[in-house]
DNA sequence: ATTTATACTGTATATATATTCAGTAAAATT
DNA sequence: AATTTTACTGAATATATATACAGTATAAAT
């Protein structure tokens, strides 16, 4: 599905906050009022432009005949909770899975795939905990900076992400562990994916 | 809640259908269309009827503006979200509700009432960084090593709760700030409730 | 370099829609 | 027996609402 612009989440947040909050979605000048439009037009736009990429489909003549597409639609689901391991992949395999939280809606401003129960103290200056669930989302796109699941061979880790030319570190948050220096061509190695969130149940 | 009629259950589901199948209710004609009405006010007496034994509610002058009511219809709830600033009180007053997020379900062990959004860096050795949010159930009943929002006149802070005798120890997680000793009787000193979970959007 | 998409304001209008009023009639309640 | 509720038809209307049209301006894509 096509990308959207910053202002056409808003709307799109907007609509689905106006339906929970309503039982039924918003007229245009419902849009406006919610997000500071002063003219009818600006929501018509945003409504056509996020038909076109297919977040909603309009009733055409009707009021408020806004339907949120089935992708769009949150459905209520589980995600899965994997144990970072010393030795062993956070891969979707049942054998890794240590249970299923439900989950409905949004928490995140990304979507993710699973949650990583962190072991180990490695990143604790950047506020992850032992036992903390890191919402993972999977992508080998990570920037410098990213906190990133990397694999090493058997072994994977939570790191902060930092490349430059052909050399990748791999940093802890926690001056007692040291950085891991690698070469992106490394057999072996590869990016699970990246930190979009954090849970911490106490 | 009050006992529907044979034809006032059929006008229910056609609007559960109807809004299943569209994603926004039907108008007076809507109905009258799917049931065979030849008047819309068939269908307006009914859904006043449906209004005044409890199963919607109407929103007066919108179009489309029928919600069926949480008994009818399960949907999920929101969250508020709350800022804390350094002088306010972390109630549910609309003027300190950053935002409201959807939320379903049991991400905690314990149930909790609001989140609130985390301002500076003293519980940061507690995994608590600025902006996330911690989810706090409202409660005075507190122990030693409960994370507390205490208030102490107009300033709401975050911290580790120590009770000896009649004296309190509110601990921060962070060397640079200092401890702060009360007395359980002090005019203006409150305990709002516990951390019972985290969340960080990155 | 030109076109298209984004992001609006502002005005206007046909029509979609809620809602009231006037009836009729049967069933249920008091 | 009288009143209220249910269950409609049929007509009328104020207004809520979608939507087109005319602009302005900037960013992104081709």
């Amino acid at each position: 599905m096509k990308e959207l612009t910053i202002q056409q989440k808003k709307v799109l947040q907007c609509i689905k906050f106006y339906i929970k909050k309503t039982g039924f979605p918003p007229t245009r000048a419902d849009i406006c009022r919610e997000l500071g439009f002063k003219s009818p037009n600006a929501a018509e736009s945003h409504l056509r432009a996020l038909e076109k990429k297919g977040y909603i489909t309009i009733e055409n003549g009707a009021s408020r005949g806004i339907n949120l597409t089935e992708n769009t639609a949150e459905k209520s689901q589980t995600i899965p909770v994997i144990g970072l391991v010393a030795a062993g992949s956070p891969t979707l395999a049942d054998e890794n899975i240590e249970k299923h939280i439900p989950y409905q809606g949004s928490l995140f401003l990304s979507d993710f795939d699973y949650f990583l129960r962190v072991k180990g103290l490695s990143m604790k200056d950047a506020g992850i905990m032992e036992d903390d669930l890191v919402a993972i989302k999977k992508t080998s796109e990570v920037r410098n900076g990213d906190i990133v699941v990397a694999r090493i061979d058997d072994e994977v880790t939570l790191k902060y992400f930092q490349s430059s030319g052909n050399q990748i570190k791999l940093i802890p948050a926690n001056d007692d562990f040291d950085e891991i220096y690698i070469n992106k061509e490394t057999e072996g190695f590869f990016i699970e994916g990246k930190s979009v969130g954090l849970i911490r149940e106490n």
